[in-house]
RNA sequence: GCGCCCGUAGCUCAGCUGGAUAGAGCAACGGCCUUCUAAGCCGUGGGUCACAGGUUCGAAUCCUGUCGGGCGCGCCA
């Protein structure tokens, strides 16, 4: 059960109804305090105007004309013209049963589309850095909510394994094997070796040289270069793989679709984009003109998609990944989550795909761009020598600072239970301090703020969960009841109960925008709200009748299975205690 | 020069398809544990929503301009 859609279809019959002419707004919304009801419909003030009517009236004839008998306690018309709606208790009650008695907590799957979501990417050369993470998490819970609200997820991890870049790495690989060095060990660290690859570049006599053969055999699909190469990707992914597990991301070596996947249709892309007049030569270079995005004076924007000399550019992959993914995968969306400086790049991209037909009218290209992460000082996030931050160096200070915390307080866990609740903690720390920010612009990283476990972190949330199995283990199985009637009588346990038929709403907005903190903001208010529900509604204690119990019993379950399922959607596992 | 994004409490951020008195968390201050886990709850103080116009019954939200910050703009990705 949808509220929202359910009060919004009848507010829209309601509307018909009385005369308003087709299309009408129906602004309907949760109200933004708690004397305003449930939800509100704000239609009547808009309608004013159109019927010639005062505004009050309108209302009072919406009120008079929906259908709302069995659901609502009352509809109240207040200031200009606002409709407050009021929910029966006992209705509502009756929802949350048949949510609770529900898999997938009354939340039904939408039409299913195929989706195409490119997130992660990281640059093989090198070693996955903090600046990764924000494409690697927000996609991952992304992805996730889309899957669970029934569409054909397909995870692409557009990862930079081809470029120039490479002839140096397979020279200096090559030379490491040659002195019996076994891959895996020669690239235990991808940036020392890359570093010392760059000063063999810069500095030895010959090596460029040998680096820029390497440039060209690798593009002329040399098979001992070739093999050199894969050696070289297949150790590097598997590093990646290592952080994603770490991070608790679903991405696998199944999802990996680089930049070489490319390659064999590089040529043709830009071939048929040739033909149809797209691109065009100039200086030497393979360029199309976008009158769509001309400066003032006229000049249109300039993109190119073949250098000068023949070499291709992200341009082009980008343009043949769109070929791949729209022509034969017939992805109905494609979510690409990038920092935002690639914005103008995505939108060019866009208009060429679009005019060369390789995207179809109905079918989304969808840029979803994100800031950088910034330190305390505001400027990028760096170590204290000024160097990159390795993502699998973040994570593991960030387990070990949870650790510290936990190991401070008291409890009765054991050394190994404590490991794996300061893994939790501290990777949902991180995960949730980035989730939970909106911002496409810049957002300021902050290891107190994220690990002070108060407030709107993910700790707080975990607490949460965890206080409701405490109840459960507490309580004797055999004198509990879990299909007992809902009574919603505390303000505390209504208010908690809205919350909680408004899950689906938070879902389907992530899903439709991409943008995982709303997921965030709900969870954090279910928490909350199961906070104030835990304090003032004893279950357990002295006094407190069966049928209060059971139905107390029951909010804090669906409560549980709400948490859960949200923080599963968001990447971030819960616990039994903490 | 042009373009994109942004400017909300001391700090970090929500709210932006216009709706009632602008919300959280942190920090500050004051209460609440012989315990359904105090990583919690309850309360207090804190705002010219950068600024100036405009549209509207109604603007943090839409439009225009100004100031301030970030980023991008033909052979990197």
């Amino acid at each position: 059960m949808n509220l929202h859609t359910f009060l919004l279809e009848k507010f829209k019959t309601a509307l018909t109804a009385i005369g308003a002419p087709e299309g009408t707004a129906a602004p309907l919304s949760r109200s933004t305090r708690a004397g305003f009801g449930h939800y509100q419909f704000n239609g009547a003030m808009g309608l004013s105007k159109v019927l010639k009517q005062n505004p009050r009236e309108i209302a009072q004839k919406i009120v008079e004309a929906v259908d709302l008998e069995a659901e609502v306690e009352k509809l109240e018309i207040a200031g200009p013209g606002f409709i407050n709606i009021h929910l029966k208790p006992l209705w509502l009650a009756k929802q949350l049963q048949a949510a609770n008695a529900d898999s997938r907590l009354g939340i039904e799957t939408e039409q299913p589309q195929s989706i195409v979501v490119d997130y992660s990417a990281p640059n093989l050369a090198k070693e996955m850095h903090v600046g990764h993470l924000r494409s690697t998490i927000i996609g991952d819970a992304v992805a996730k909510t889309l899957e669970f609200l029934g569409h054909k997820v397909i995870r692409q991890n557009h990862m930079g394994d081809w470029g120039t870049q490479f002839g140096m790495l397979l020279a200096h690989l090559n030379d490491k094997l040659a002195a019996n060095e076994v891959a895996e060990t020669a690239l235990s660290d991808l940036e020392d070796f890359y570093r010392a690859a760059k000063v063999r570049f810069d500095n030895e006599d010959g090596f460029a040289d040998r680096a820029r053969d390497y440039v060209v055999k690798l593009q002329g699909g040399d098979p001992q270069c070739m093999q050199l190469w894969q050696n070289f990707i297949d150790v590097s992914i598997a590093h990646s793989e290592e952080v994603y597990d770490k991070l608790n991301v679903t991405l696998s070596r199944a999802d990996v679709m680089g930049e070489s996947a490319y390659n064999d249709d590089l040529a043709a892309t830009v071939a048929e984009l040739k033909s149809t007049g797209i691109v065009v030569e100039d200086q030497g270079a393979q360029v199309a003109f976008l009158e769509e995005m001309a400066d003032k004076e006229g000049d249109p924007a300039v993109y190119i998609v073949q250098k000068s000399g023949g070499g291709y550019l992200y341009a082009t992959t980008d343009l043949a990944a769109i070929r791949y993914r729209n022509g034969k995968l017939n992805a109905d969306r494609t979510l690409i989550f990038t920092d935002a400086r690639q914005a103008l790049h995505f939108k060019q991209t866009e208009i060429v795909a679009r005019k060369a037909g390789f995207i179809n009218p109905d079918q989304s290209y969808e840029h979803c761009p994100f800031g950088m992460m910034l330190g305390n000082d505001g400027k990028p996030f760096k170590t204290r020598t000024g160097g990159t931050v390795k993502l699998a160096e973040l994570l593991t200070e960030a387990i070990e600072r949870a650790e510290v915390l936990i190991n401070q307080r008291e409890s009765d866990l054991t050394a190994d239970e404590r490991k794996i609740i300061a893994n939790k903690v501290g990777i949902g720390a991180v995960k949730y301090a980035d989730l939970s920010k909106n911002r496409t612009t810049d957002y300021i990283f902050n290891w107190d703020s994220m690990l002070s476990f108060e407030g709107n972190t993910a700790p707080y949330l975990q607490y949460a969960y965890t206080r409701v199995q405490s109840i459960f283990r507490k309580a004797h199985a055999d004198d509990i009841n879990l299909q007992a009637d809902i009574v919603l009588t505390k303000n505390q346990e209504q208010l908690l109960a809205v919350k909680l038929m408004q899950y689906v709403e938070a879902i389907k907005q992530v899903s439709a925008e991409a943008t995982p903190h709303v997921l965030c903001t709900y969870i954090y208010e279910l928490a909350s709200l199961f906070m104030s529900f835990y304090e003032a509604c004893p279950i357990l204690k002295e006094g407190i009748d069966e049928g209060t119990k059971n139905s107390r019993l029951m909010l804090a379950q669906l409560t549980a299975k709400t948490l859960q399922s949200g923080l599963d959607l968001l990447g971030i596992e819960t616990m039994e205690k903490m």
